[in-house]
DNA sequence: TTGAAAGCGCTAACAT
DNA sequence: ATGTTAGCGCTTTCAA
């Protein structure tokens, strides 16, 4: 079994409270015996019970991440890389990351409201904002600490850390119309998500802005994976006028679009522009390399991390609103159309 | 504030100890006062407090998943897909899921240490087993509950799960031979993990089978990410006569390989064959699509944490060591060399 | 059928 | 400088 406070009382000879506060370091206690319980409670190797910690502190130095995902072939690395930020700046602050992964819609909320009611966690990170986002409205009714990585349709009056991805994708457009496109069609994200909103925003005040044609059927909705963005892609290939450039509002989706013109034996980059966003790691090593659009999806996970700590601690935060500019990486696979 | 226990009694009248015994189920309480505790528990929102259990239960209904992991920009998609297994598993059981990422080595020993000591969580998911694996001898010092995914060099004597790479490698290499290919190379794992054992003597024992000579310049190590893979396809493909076939030990040092040669101007697929090991989603629609060795992540994740949670709960387990056959996934990677 | 009391391991207010 | 007491919210003897 694992040492107690009690152990050490009892081997230096001192009561619980003495020992306790010893540990802690107060100065309420004689240096003599600081020095015996530390020395004895290293020699023991004592780590205090964190669950009796959290119960009398009424806190539990844990925040938690609830993934939205669809199936278990999950595996999207966006995620993995935000979740790494979290983590790993949690850490630093000394708190735990509790991970759980459900489908948007009821379960989700269920573990929502479990996790608040029974204290399980201090704080939530959200991220895939929706317009209208069940999961925040919760948390603020129940006046429960969170930041998350997007906005909402209205009243984003709490914490949050966004990218500017309207803008993100009108320089994509931009660049595209440079190349000599005119026929822009764009793979936007489901409707329901904040995301599809601001990207698609972007793509058709980009086409606007260079007196382009906007055509409805040039916008495809998908679900943010390869299979999705394949498909979707294979809708616009098909067309009798297919457009000259696909603008995917996320790598995975662009990847699968990639993969959709290749087996039409186009080859990306030439007979087709493709791009993407987000910059995953992969991008930069697909064939071709991917035009997409950079996030910084590590540092902005430790920045709501961050954040979210700072919130639970009482502190204030210099900055509620975050909003970060993306940067365009040109690749391959959007070079000037013959 | 949270309702407790309290609450309920006073809203009652009764005995925290009925009400808790009520809203267990415990048939020594009246059928009246059941139906009232229980009504008024549900109209009042109440769930308990989790922490004050687990200290009472001296349980955590807990398991932790420590990602070893190199730097920060992190992701892998193998380890989502995995991570989605272990906790969905885990949630069907009631269980949270403590997810760290940490670099092998003190600091995530340390964290282990910490986790155990503190009595933080129950059991431990341990992947990416290394040949002398220090976190597998710590877990079993403090008898502490864990599953693994991989074995290790020697005293097996511990649950786990592990594919049969060995033969999966062999399977490729014979593979590859049919296509008419002899000069292979293999970009194998850090030689302290224990899936760079199995696949490197996968390699080699199907070069063998097939007498065909082992040339141990043709064996070169790499981290497991694009990078790394891509950077010993550059020092394959410089070689004065390379390779004509390269088996990358998993997908993503695969891509990376791929994009190697592509900037070489080689056509994957045709004048040279590349092929991974996982059959992450993405391998699927690569360019050309990589063939592979399809490994069950998703539900080996499931797998382990079922284990573990049984272990936890002192049930016995129909099979403490599993071990799958993968199975070939031939795509366009690996045509016939012309 | 119910309740009082103890205790999980820790911290903190209040003596001394 | 140290100890006593109480309490975090829950479960579980043991008694009534």
């Amino acid at each position: 079994m694992s040492v107690t406070l009690k152990n050490i009382a009892e081997r230096v000879g001192r009561s619980v409270t003495t020992v306790s506060r010893a540990l802690a370091g107060y100065d309420d206690v004689s240096e003599a015996t600081r020095r015996q319980v530390q020395q004895v409670a290293r020699e023991m190797g004592y780590v205090p019970n964190i669950t009796a910690r959290q119960l009398q502190k009424q806190r539990t130095d844990t925040i938690a991440f609830v993934m939205p995902t669809y199936g278990p072939r999950f595996s999207d690395p966006f995620f993995s890389e935000f979740l790494a930020g979290v983590g790993n700046q949690a850490a630093k602050f000394g708190f735990d990351l509790l991970v759980s992964t459900r489908p948007p819609g009821e379960e989700e909320i269920a573990t929502y409201l479990k996790n608040i009611r029974s204290r399980r966690v201090d704080g939530f990170i959200i991220v895939r904002t929706r317009r209208c986002d069940d999961r925040i409205t919760l948390l603020q009714n129940n006046n429960f600490p969170f930041v998350a990585f997007g906005r909402v349709e209205k009243n984003n009056e709490f914490p949050f850390v966004d990218e500017n991805s309207e803008w993100g994708i009108k320089l994509m457009v931009d660049h595209l119309v440079e190349q000599g496109h005119t026929r822009l069609a764009c793979i936007a994200p489901p409707s329901e998500l904040m995301l599809a909103y601001y990207r698609r925003r972007g793509f058709v005040q980009g086409l606007q802005s260079h007196n382009l044609p906007v055509n409805e059927r040039f916008i495809l909705e998908a679900d943010l994976t390869q299979q999705g963005g394949r498909q979707a892609a294979e809708t616009l290939l098909s067309m009798p006028r297919p457009p000259s450039a696909i603008v995917a509002c996320n790598d995975l989706m662009a990847l699968g679009a990639m993969s959709a013109a290749h087996q039409r034996g186009l080859t990306v980059g030439r007979d087709i522009s493709i791009t993407g966003f987000d910059d995953i790691p992969l991008a930069e090593h697909a064939n071709p390399p991917l035009t997409t659009v950079h996030q910084p999806v590590y540092q902005i996970g430790t920045m709501v991390s961050e954040m979210l700590i700072n919130i639970i601690q009482g502190k204030t935060l210099p900055d509620q609103h975050v909003i970060l500019q993306p940067s365009l990486i040109i690749r391959q696979s959007s070079r000037a159309k013959l």
